[in-house]
DNA sequence: TTGTATTTGTTGTTCCAAACAACAATAACA
DNA sequence: TGTTATTGTTGTTTGGAACAACAAATACAA
């Protein structure tokens, strides 16, 4: 029972400068969520007190993160609060490759996306091929940023399962990719920090900071396209990532006896029972935006349509049961063409959702479609290039944008 | 985007106090943890100071919670280091009611069992009654223990939903228990603050701190006895417990087509496949204890019980499957009878299991027996109790054990 | 046995970030 | 115009961790 240390806690005693970046990081994340805040709402809102607030907004302001502004707060009596908002030249890039085109933005620090690129592919690239082509795009679009925007760092988001600790796509069945270093290989290209994660996740990540689940702790989001249904799943306000990354493949869990496979060769599975080419061949279409699905899907009255969507919405509908029996969540997130199935028939998707969930589980929970449609994995690559400097802003390092 | 706070992150501004209840909490949590622990090793854990973990094994000292002894360690050059012990007279009262019997235990901060009885009920307890007779043992325990003895408080692990804020069980099928105040109650009459939360989540903390999951990070437990089958998961080393603390109800997911429902009714469920009923039938058995049905488990050879051994092995690997798929753990840990199965023909469920993976998760996945055997739920719920002085040890009350 | 190197505990001091107190600034309102 | 309420600013206080110097206790080599 002595000896060896059994607990893997880490270095994790407080001293006063983990005291002072956790405080930092706190104001500066509540200003990367919430765009424009008084001073006194940071107080209030931290628990803070007022003359620290303004010591560590000071300093953030030093660093170029935020910028004061007078008052503009009016209607409430006493002295009014100076606005803090976050500095608007500090940017991410997100690269997000997929199977028919690679596309690039450059999100601001208050997640505007500022600039957009999508550069289409014949074929599907190979990680090398697809790494120098966000470079090329990434080292142009860094000429046309105004002079002055400073770089946190390259998000990507990729339609696989990713080791997010090295940054290696270990499977992305769209893309062809087996055990690829696409994070490092953009790193060495573009001599910034690259992080990669799944997209779905990153898309949950995204609507939790800015869309439908603002705010929320308790998320599970479902996210369809081309490339199968990812998921992802908030806990307690923070991502879940599992023990080597791999968390959160709602798509591959088994909820049926079907002998359907889907991408990854399971059978049964969430995905092998909502399968977008089931629709198009369905609808007759060869390919289709998702627009285009969306407005087939809403508008469908022909009988074998309509029991093809009703398929897809009972086996969706399971799916969540499953899930939240299982999280518990405040609220279940739609996003892709399950949007659609949604709005297409929201009462039968509710009504098994019910039948597939433990009542308790049941009782407080929503289901919502998503916000911020094809932003969304955007965005959420972006937070996460902005996490080394949410984390430990007076730390992160910055890079110009031109040099 | 200005004006109302968006976030819930409630005052988590970091101040003095809270560096220092921290690192209190860190301490105590470690010897919790590890039972004794020399002092220069805590020192390297935590990262802190020498001093400052004098000085703050000293608080501790001085509140009676831990004891420093002489140098155990023998063989290191140098000074040899004192040895700090969690004291042995603080103890937690868990409570466990089931269907035929109610069990109290005395459990030390160390996590070992002082006191135990079981009190064996003819049909299952109103939850006044079952309240009052956990009191009752409660009071005569308290009577026997050593003078001096401090009581942390108490821990109930109930077989069902419980909801964790308010201590209410809010369903207990095989209690036969609706909306029951039990925490609440049971404060009331012993005088003591009572936390309440489900019996497996509360076996899988146990596991993780004491048993075949110590340390681990993340983990999958799924636990059977007569009352079904229950589920607890730990993510990032801390409890899943979703927005209402409903979350780890892994018995109760959806993971085959079958119209079989289980105790709430949902069909097709884990539980549903899983019986324990079952498998007494097939044994010709009326009633069994744990051990009996293990027993009968690990020697059946003829056509039937195998055949429905079996057939519980490939749902029991389904349903680890869907959960290793979702979650990534390290390990998934399986108690009660269903360590049974595993060691009927672990072959078969690994084989199972590998089949209903994605192959991402699969890889490093560990699957094990659970250690604690029937002391898990005690454990566990000791835990429970024992988690305010954990998390501030300078705050928290300890109330005399007789007065 | 003695001396040296090594590690740990102890004590007094330093340092730093947050809290606090007092005052100035700026609004609403009577 | 004066009062009240709220917020920002500045200088001081405070508490807890780090640090430095020294003492204590071991292993090991000479």
């Amino acid at each position: 029972m002595t000896g060896l240390p059994i607990m893997s806690v880490g270095k994790s005693g407080q001293n006063r400068e983990n005291l002072r970046q956790h405080n930092l990081s706190l104001v500066l994340r509540l200003l990367h969520q919430m765009g424009t805040v008084a001073r006194s709402q940071l107080t209030s809102i931290t628990g803070l007190n007022r003359s620290t607030i303004s010591d560590l907004v000071a300093e953030l302001a030093a660093r170029g993160l935020v910028i004061e502004s007078e008052a503009m707060q009016v209607g409430g009596v006493g002295r009014p609060s100076l606005s803090v908002a976050t500095a608007t030249n500090v940017v991410a890039f997100a690269v997000n490759p997929e199977i028919d085109a690679t596309t690039i933005a450059a999100v601001t620090l208050d997640g505007q996306i500022i600039d957009r690129i999508r550069y289409p592919t014949h074929t599907q690239p190979e990680p090398q091929k697809a790494a120098q082509i966000a470079n090329q795009l990434i080292t142009s679009m860094r000429k046309q940023l105004p002079v002055g925007t400073r770089i946190a760092g390259v998000g990507a988001a990729v339609p696989g399962q990713v080791r997010v600790n090295d940054g290696v796509v270990r499977f992305a069945p769209h893309l062809n990719w087996v055990e690829a270093p696409f994070g490092p290989m953009l790193s060495q290209l573009t001599g910034l920090p690259v992080s990669v994660d799944n997209d779905a996740s990153l898309a949950t990540l995204a609507e939790r900071t800015y869309g439908s689940a603002k705010g929320a702790r308790h998320v599970v989001s479902l996210f369809a396209g081309s490339g199968g249904i990812g998921g992802g799943v908030i806990v307690d306000g923070l991502p879940l990532r599992g023990s080597t990354g791999y968390a959160g493949e709602l798509g591959h869990m088994q909820i049926s006896n079907s002998s359907e496979v889907d991408f990854s060769g399971l059978p049964g599975t969430l995905e092998a029972l909502v399968r977008r080419d089931d629709l198009l061949e369905v609808f007759k279409l060869y390919s289709a935006t998702d627009e285009e699905l969306d407005f087939e899907i809403l508008n469908a009255t022909d009988k074998g349509p309509v029991k093809v969507i009703q398929s897809q919405i009972d086996a969706l509908g399971r799916g969540i049961g499953v899930l939240a029996t299982i999280f518990n969540p405040q609220m279940v997130v739609l996003s892709g063409f399950l949007s659609s199935l949604f709005q297409f028939d929201s009462d039968r998707l509710l009504d098994v959702v019910r039948k597939s969930t433990l009542q308790s589980a049941h009782d407080s929970l929503l289901v919502r479609t998503g916000d911020l449609g094809t932003k969304a994995v955007l965005v959420g690559a972006a937070e996460l290039a902005f996490n080394n400097l949410l984390e430990n802003p007076a730390a992160a390092p910055l890079f110009p944008a031109n040099n």
